[in-house]
Formats: C-alpha cells, structure tokens, sequence
DNA sequence: CTGAAAGCGCTTACAG
DNA sequence: CTGAAAGCGCTTACAG
C-alpha cells in the first residue's frame, strides 16, 4: 500500500499529486492555479482536468507562506446595526467571481478594539482590509495600510493617499433630512449624535445639519445632543429633550436605531409623531418600513458601498497605489414620522 | 547594512531572530510560543522578554503549514438578526483569553451557500468551525467533522457522535410562549414558522406549540402558517391570517422580525394590540422593548449559547471527541404585547 | 530541559 | 512555453 503516487496523510490532494496526474510540473500546476501568464492552453486544460478529477483545493496556508491567502478581512464595529447586512450583500456580490473571500472580524469596545482585530487579520495574511466604520485616526490608517492594501467605508478622508475610502455623502444626507423636515413645517429642530468624537461621518453630518438649518434661518435653533451609544443614555437623553420647556418639535437621528428610540421615548410620553414631533433616522434600514414605526430616513445604498469598496480593494491588492475617494449620492426616504397630514 | 542578524525583508519579525536575539534555539521558541511542556521557566522568561522587545508575532500562515492556525470560523446564516449579535458577545468573551481568534462567513442563500462558506474556512487551515442555526443534513455535518471540530449552534441533533450542538430548549421555549398566551384568555393561537423545512429549531418550534395548544385542549385551533423569510411573503401571509373569517386571536411567532411585522401590519389594519391580537415573538431581541413593539418574546440568552459554543469547540481542538449536547433553559419575558389589562 | 534538521504545500526567480 | 530547486516561517519527531 505504500507504491501509490497519491499516497496523503491528510485527505488534501496537493500540487504535486496534480502535477504527477497531469503529467507536468508543479510550477505549471501553481501558474494555472494563479491565473499566471506563459501557459498553454493546452497544458492549462490539462492541469484544469487533473484538479477536478482529484478534487485539489488550494492550502490556503501555504499559498500564504509565499504568496496571497485569497481573503480579505471585514472589520465591523457592532454587528447590530442592520445597515452593514446591506454592505455584506454588496461585498459578496463583488467577490462572487473571484478567488477571493472575506472573513469578518467584529470589534466590541471593550472586549477587542478595532486595532486588535486588524492585527490578528495581518497575523493572518490576508490580503486586503476593509474597515467599516472606522474610528482610528490617519496615524493608525497610514499603519494598517503600510503593511496591507486598505479601503475604508464610512470615514471621510479625501486627503489621504495611502488607502481608499467609499463613503455617501454624509453633509448632504443630513441636509436633505432638514430641509425635508423644514418644508414640513418644523422648525425647532434639534439632531441626536454621537459622543464617540472620533467618527468622522458623525461630524459631516452635523456639519450638515447645521449648514441647512442657517440656510433656513434657523441658525439659532441648533441643538446638537451628543450621547453614548448606550440604550439606556440614549433614552435618557431623549427624554431629557422631549420633556424639557424648550422641547423641538423634530429631531434628526444620526442613525435609525436611535430613531426608533425616540419614538419609543415619544410614544411614552404621548406625544404624538409626527404632528408633536417630526422625526428622521439614517441608513432607511429595514425597520424604517414597519408601520409602527414608519421612520423617514436617510439611504445611503449599503450595498453599492460594499460592492465599490471591495472592487477597490482588489484593484489595490493588484497593484494599484493611487488613492481612490468614492463618494455615493445618498436619498431621503419619506415616511410618516415626518409627514404631517396636508 | 547587510551585517545585522535582524535583516527582514518584511518587517516581520520571525521565530529564529527571536531565537537569536534569546540565545536559544528556534524550536525552543516555539514551545514557548505554543505554551508546550519542556521549557525551564528561565528559558521561558528569556524568550518572552525577546518577543516584547522585538515586537514578534506569530506568523499564522506558517504556524496553519504544520500545526494549527489559532482561527475558528462561524457561519451565520443571516447577519440582519440582531439575536446573533448576543451570541458574538459571548464568542467574544470565550475567546478573550486565549491565543484563538474567531472569523465569521456569511451565507446568503443565493449567493453563497453554507457549505461553500466551511470548505472556504476548511481551506483556510481553521481549526474548528461553528455553525450558527445550520440547515444542513446529519450527512454533512459529518462530513465537516471528520475534517473539522465542528460545534453547531441552534441546531438540535442530540443522537449525533461526531460534532456538539449547543441550544435552547425550543420545544420548551414554544409551550411558554403558548402557556402565557392562554393564560391570558387567548384561544385561537397561530403560529408562523418558516417554510425552509430543514431547520431543527423550527420543528421543535412547532412541537412545542402543538403540544401546548393540545394540553390546553386547544388541538382543534392548531394552525401552522409556513412562510419564506421574504418581506413581502410575510407580509402577505400576515394580512391573509388576520383578514380571514376565522382570524386568529394570537399569533405566536418563530422569530421577532417577524413579530414585528405582524405588528405592522395589524397596525395597517387597525386591529388593536394586544386586546384584538395577542403577539409573543421568540429571542427577545432589543427590538422588542421599544414602546411602538412591546413584543413579548422568549429569550434563549444567546450570550451564552455563544459562549459554551466556543468552549466546547476549543475543548475538540485540544482533543476531546465524545460529543457533548448542551440545552439551555428559555425565558418568556412579557410586555404589551400579549399582556390584556387586567 | 534543549537543539539540529526535516518538512508542511505552495510561489518565485532562474535556466532552458 | 516549461521545469528543477530554493525557500517562506513555523512544528515535529528525534537525538542528546
């Protein structure tokens, strides 16, 4: 039992074993698996039979060793916002024809930081990182993609020349949701964002938010309330707001989550939405359409961001150096939190 | 500059100039790396301080060529439910103190399947797979685990040899939600589940149910609505259910997106929750506090689910192979939604 | 307890 | 266009 070529400890068919069947060399086989130029057709047919026949997969391992893994790392910051479910569709639609996978890693503030989960994705060669939701600064960026290809979803940095970044257009976004809310008659209009600091999607849309509310001459009534990402915080705040003497009778939400939040918080009060309070989210995640909820909100197409952002990364791990700025148009979805009865 | 022993061309830093810098040999380094018995503490010392100060990591591709990759892959099925988000807490929390790192794949039934998900993480060297709410037959789940530990999450196969499961009592969790709702004058109790047909957890889902709906001696008011996951398929069969003739008094639901949307659309037609409709969804998902929901739901803690899921695996990895099959108590935790004034 | 050497399955110059 | 050989950074027997 020990004269057979396909001897295997493993149950793996290797290169050579292809090698042997096709009757080439394992240089011809690792070209063909590589999609490298200076092959035959013939041989490349050749080769290509063998592997079926013998049900060769790749080592990823030990292409690494001198060469790709074929994966690419997705960090995201909280797996609960249905918002990246939409990236993930885009992401495996761009890799659909590829060699190429991701792996996501999910980072919790305190358990394992966005850092560490980088880290252990270039521990483990890969090829190319997708960040989403980054809140690192250009220190950490120019590091990561020092070693590795990087594209970035939601961070705004047009400047930077060493990775890509795909984003909507956060400024707009905001202000699309203002100026809607300003047609609808609402005026005392306050915003609820985040008091991480470090996003800079949060600061492109307050800086929209307090562009259109000059443009409308409601300069005065700015009010941006900046809270934890916490439950609790958040409801506090909202209740805070909506109790208060000066309470605004709309408010714009950096994202739906927390919309839906204030529309708890609302209900509980009895206000009722939208004739006491107009309110608008961010990301017109799934949720937005349920009518008990019908929260107008602001589409920023996940999906094309993801499928962008990893046709980038490719492009990068291929060789491109040059960085790329995508910025995706994003729309305002009306529902009935904002639309008050003609 | 070509004299130095720390030449790299990579910037990494490898096992043999630690070995250098320490004054030991390269497999002694590895033993320290791998925590492998047969080092003298001083010799372990001097290695560790030659790792700080030279920055090493451990590069995974090389270690996945001979040993392990120190890599555990998850496959969800569906990212968009936030009820998964529990269970990487848990995950999380496993794998904090050891050198394991966990990836996730996402499957998405059109575009990439499960399995295609695993041979990727098998290709990939992982060491063990965990298959979150798996709808694969006993004949592949062997198949992965003759290659792979392999520990399945939401997936109930209690006779099985070769892999672990880890679950909530879903039979039980189902009689709960029932009891509650008979308990509170409902009678006519539907339920909605999920046309897939090979998910175990459903199944047990509607065990439960039945044998609830017949002690209660309501076996004539049975009534399984099987509906695929799509929007607008749930949304349609919702609106059938409680425009027909014989309306259901309460509908208990397989999951809470989809309580929701039962709640959405008995909103749309006025009917009045819970003294017309009574709801109760399953995972107590944070969905479910918001006033507009107040869905009563049954909690199977999925934290630790996620938890005890990762401690089994790496316990296989180390080398146990009895199979070990954990059923967790559910919770009913009610709200409005079920709940009639008294 | 410690170390020298072989080898995991690929890719990469290099020679032909 | 094709192939023989070196080597990637570890782990694993094996010898001492």
């Amino acid at each position: 039992m020990t004269a057979t070529g396909a001897e295997k400890k493993n149950g793996r068919v290797t290169i050579r074993e292809v090698a042997e069947d096709a009757g080439v060399s394992v240089a011809a086989v690792s070209k063909v698996l590589r999609d490298a130029y200076g092959v035959s057709d013939a041989l490349r047919a050749k080769v290509r039979a063998s592997m079926d026949r013998l049900g060769y997969r790749p080592h990823t391992a030990a292409r690494g060793m001198r060469g790709q893994t074929y994966t690419i790392g997705l960090v995201l910051p909280d797996i609960r916002n249905p918002f990246f479910a939409d990236i993930m569709v885009g992401v495996n639609n761009a890799l659909e024809r590829t060699q190429y996978r991701a792996m996501i890693g999910i980072s919790e503030s305190s358990v394992i930081t966005e850092m560490a989960i980088v880290d252990s994705m270039i521990d483990r060669q890969m090829d190319g990182i997708v960040l989403i939701g980054s809140t690192e600064d250009r220190g950490n960026h120019d590091r990561i993609a020092s070693l590795k290809p990087l594209v970035t979803i939601g961070h705004h940095d047009p400047e930077a020349t060493s990775f890509d970044t795909v984003n909507n257009n956060d400024q707009q976004g905001a202000m699309l949701a203002v100026q809607h809310l300003v047609a609808g008659g609402y005026r005392s209009i306050a915003m609820l964002s985040l008091s991480s600091g470090t996003s800079t999607i949060l600061s492109q849309r307050e800086l929209g938010y307090r562009r259109a509310m000059i443009e409308a001459g409601l300069g005065k009534a700015i009010n941006i309330v900046q809270i934890p990402q916490t439950l609790r915080e958040v409801q506090l705040a909202a209740r805070r707001l909506l109790e208060g003497s000066r309470r605004p009778d709309a408010i714009f939400c950096w994202t739906d989550f927390i919309a839906l939040e204030v529309i708890s918080v609302a209900t509980e009060l009895g206000l009722s939405i939208p004739a006491d309070l107009g309110i608008v989210g961010y990301d017109n995640t799934v949720y937005c359409d349920f009518a008990q909820n019908s929260l107008s909100s602001v589409d920023q197409s996940g999906e094309q961001l993801g499928l962008q952002a990893v046709r980038l990364l490719i492009e990068r791990i291929k060789g491109r150096s040059k960085a790329e700025h995508l910025v995706v148009t994003p729309r305002l979805v009306t529902r009935g939190s904002s639309t008050r009865a003609g």
